[in-house]
DNA sequence: CGCCGGTTTGAGTCCATTCAAGAGGAGTGG
DNA sequence: CCACTCCTCTTGAATGGACTCAAACCGGCG
């Protein structure tokens, strides 16, 4: 018996947004591929590049950033195992921001003509992938607001909880403590912070006892107070069943 | 003979990013739809409606927000006339942001089951929409990198170049001369800054020659020296055939 | 005419940055 | 095993960009 293909890692994702029958699944595990390795800080692909594959991120951390003019980065993205990587790869000429590896990463990369031939046809697997675009782009719509009008402490707080959601989902580690393989310096480039003012947030957080910090692990002591602090609903993950709480204001009807 | 469906505004934007046969398109304008107007100021959507639509904006502009825990605005889009808007909606539970008219705008509402019995049925179609949602995450990308890693003079000259090149290119205006129907303050919520501190900027702008304002229209004396300042380059809009310039650094290569 | 939303300007404050220096830790090589 | 280096974290002091608060101005409109 064969071990299985590092493809079925890829099933889990596309689960989450449909429901495949056998033959799409099949198609899936057909896919032509290749497995790399990457250690830390190397890249899987760079701004500009014409990139050829979209990736599987099967272990590991990974990020998405981008260079401004005057040489700063911004963190558009953080990556973990299981998660669908470039696919805009299959599509866009080059790519727009760099991939790296945060710690040693394996990752599969398939040829975007393979991508593009098996939406055109399993359109299942079209919707799959499709519906994790859709929850990307609302990732990065909460991103954007989280840098954008909120403090230091909120913003750190929001990223945090972003974190510990999805460390958990994947079962590396619990809301209430996991290992973050980042810099402080990583976590500013997220947030439009300096590393310098991400270190004395970080202390005044610890201090207000909601999280005990040493060295690369990060202990929620109070998850709550934290969710409050950062301003945190995680349902733009897509990780927990639908709360059905509202988080606008009064409902209002399309109407003509 | 009948008046062409308001459908058919859909098209271009679609072949776009696919070409698309007779049935494809035929199956586009068979689509049910319902035509919407609605008055400045007017919600399409709000942040945790159930939306049942996604909509093709014919005429007018609108923008997506965010509201913080603070009562903060983001903006985190802003759609002219034959943008897709909300295509999440038809596989999202729930909206994570609203859709507010800025203008008077013209609204055609496609249901969400329309929207996905098209994408089963006709993979280019699919193809197309998915590839729009690649785009508008690419854009939100730049969104981020702009508001996270850029002062403010950089940033509203960031955001001035994009709506002078969209407006462009629905034939609203020119780069060098657009109306723009935003307040200072909408501009300050898509940049994360305040509207007192983008009415400063604005001033330093003009002061440097680059552009000058009055009213609701921009008109731009310096498009190279905008961009510059901006560090503005427009090739994430996917309205200008590809420069062939590299943005990144050295080129990598993906090898195993 | 008087209101109203938006713009403009000023003065003072504060959050975050910059610059700088030192401490801690992990890995490397002699 | 220790010296050395490289990163990262930590802290202090000074600076500055953007904010807050507030008032005045302006044009459009009922």
């Amino acid at each position: 018996m064969s071990r299985p293909s590092p493809l079925s890692a890829m099933l889990p994702r596309l689960l989450r947004w449909a429901s495949l029958d056998d033959e799409d699944r099949g198609a899936i595990l057909d896919l032509p591929y290749k497995e790399l390795r990457l250690a830390p800080t190397q890249y899987l692909v760079r701004e500009g590049d014409r990139a050829q594959y979209s990736c599987l991120l099967t272990s590991g951390f990974a990020l998405g950033s981008k260079i401004v003019g005057d040489g700063g980065r911004q963190i558009v993205g953080i990556h973990v195992a299981g998660d669908l990587v470039d696919l805009q790869n299959a599509f866009l000429d080059r790519a727009d921001h760099n991939v790296q590896a945060l710690t040693a990463i394996e990752v599969i990369a398939i040829p975007r003509e393979a991508i593009l031939a098996l939406a055109e046809r399993r359109p299942l697997v079209a919707r799959a992938m499709w519906h994790n675009t859709l929850v990307d782009a609302w990732i990065h719509r909460e991103w954007a607001a989280n840098i954008g009008r909120r403090d230091a402490k909120a913003r750190l707080a929001h990223l945090l909880c972003e974190l510990a959601v999805r460390v958990e989902a994947i079962g590396a580690g619990s809301r209430y403590g996991y290992e973050l393989p980042m810099t402080q310096e990583h976590l500013a480039d997220c947030l439009g912070l300096t590393s310098v003012h991400v270190n004395r947030t970080l202390k005044a957080l610890a201090q207000t006892g909601v999280l005990r910090r040493q060295a690369r692990s990060v202990r929620v002591a109070d998850w709550n107070q934290l969710t409050e602090i950062g301003d945190f609903n995680g349902a733009y993950l897509h990780l927990e069943p639908d709360s059905g709480i509202q988080v606008g204001l009064e409902p209002q009807r399309l109407s003509a």
